[in-house]
DNA sequence: CGTCTTTGACCCGCGC
DNA sequence: GCGCGGGTCAAAGACG
């Protein structure tokens, strides 16, 4: 089982521009949004991965009027190429649940194998005009040994699938909290098979069980709401602050129709919520530009990340 | 013994 | 309608 360390969140030359998606001109409002640009130097940035296109956007997804979203296209400059998957973040959180334990809850009896399967089919009763709703994704890739980055909360492994076109399995985790619904995909690129892309959806109800090792008393992260401890603390805020502030972030333009084959530029995406099922997997439509980046050894914690690149740049 | 992972089966939505 | 692929369930096993 793979553990946390070995993690380094690093950059992709932007396939058809040359500035960095993390370069403090072309991406001002990043390293303020994080909090880091005091204590991170722009050339760590420039290292950071771009985020590759985990789900092409389906067409009502990038014509989502976001009109009813709590969050709000477009509030920064594009990104060239950006390829930030565009939201409706319906919130729909309820529903998945839902569906899951009606289709666990009338299942009786010990029977054969047979009668079992019969049980199962009736236990989902069909719920006619009532799409699966996702909540908002985002995602983002890191340079990493290990597939399970260590992002400060508890997950529980459900599922692991393999991916069509690639070798490597996509793995479902879900937040050990009861009363959070939060859910992770991490599968590997396989194109470039040291780079993990991780998935969060939903948001955490609940703060990190693990607070970071006094990270945040530096003033990074907390200001906004993030949960605390490394790569999820990017991806994933949490409903106890102002969260809107990192998905507007990259509520960006909608998909320009021109990312087919690459990552185009960020390093983190909203993907949104998608009710297709049948989203494209990041395989189909992406291409793992490797970098010259080294692996670093540490426990995965992207505030541990940091300094230990700090002090690779100044050693 | 509780928690977590593994894994095969199932469900669902979508495209053809 | 059918097949495909993603997503999820839940029993069984592993582990501490």
């Amino acid at each position: 089982m793979e553990k946390s360390g070995g993690v380094k969140i690093e950059g992709l030359a932007d396939s058809q521009s040359s500035s960095s998606a993390f370069d403090s001109s072309s991406s001002p409002g990043f390293m303020d949004l994080l909090g880091l640009q005091d204590v991170v130097p722009s050339l760590i940035f420039d290292s950071i991965l771009q985020v590759p296109w985990l789900e092409a956007p389906s067409p009502s997804a990038i014509k989502a009027p976001h009109d009813s979203s709590p969050e709000v296209l477009n509030q920064l400059p594009t990104t060239p190429n950006s390829s930030s998957v565009s939201s409706d973040s319906n919130e729909a959180g309820a529903s998945v649940n839902d569906d899951h334990r009606q289709r666990s809850t009338d299942k009786s009896g010990e029977g054969d194998q047979e009668e079992e399967r019969n049980a199962k089919k009736q236990l989902k009763p069909k719920k006619t005009g009532q799409k699966r709703q996702r909540q908002p994704r985002f995602a983002f890739m890191t340079k990493s040994e290990v597939d399970f980055l260590e992002d400060g909360y508890r997950w529980r492994k459900y599922g692991q699938k393999a991916v069509k076109n690639s070798p490597f399995p996509r793995s479902y985790y879900r937040c050990t909290s009861s009363t959070c619904n939060v859910k992770k995909r991490v599968e590997r690129c396989f194109s470039d098979p040291s780079n993990v892309v991780t998935t969060y959806e939903g948001q955490h109800t609940h703060p990190s069980p693990m607070m970071p090792r006094g990270r945040n008393a530096a003033g990074v992260l907390p200001d906004y709401g993030f949960s605390a401890g490394g790569a999820a603390a990017f991806a994933m805020p949490t409903q106890l602050g102002t969260n809107a502030l990192f998905s507007d972030y990259f509520q960006q333009p909608p998909y320009n129709g021109s990312m087919n084959g690459c990552f185009q530029s960020l390093s983190f995406s909203h993907v949104g919520s998608i009710s297709s099922s049948k989203s494209t997997s990041l395989e189909d439509k992406s291409s793992c530009t490797p970098t010259n980046a080294d692996s670093l050894s540490d426990n995965g914690l992207l505030q541990d990340i940091v300094p230990s690149i700090l002090r690779k740049q100044q050693g």
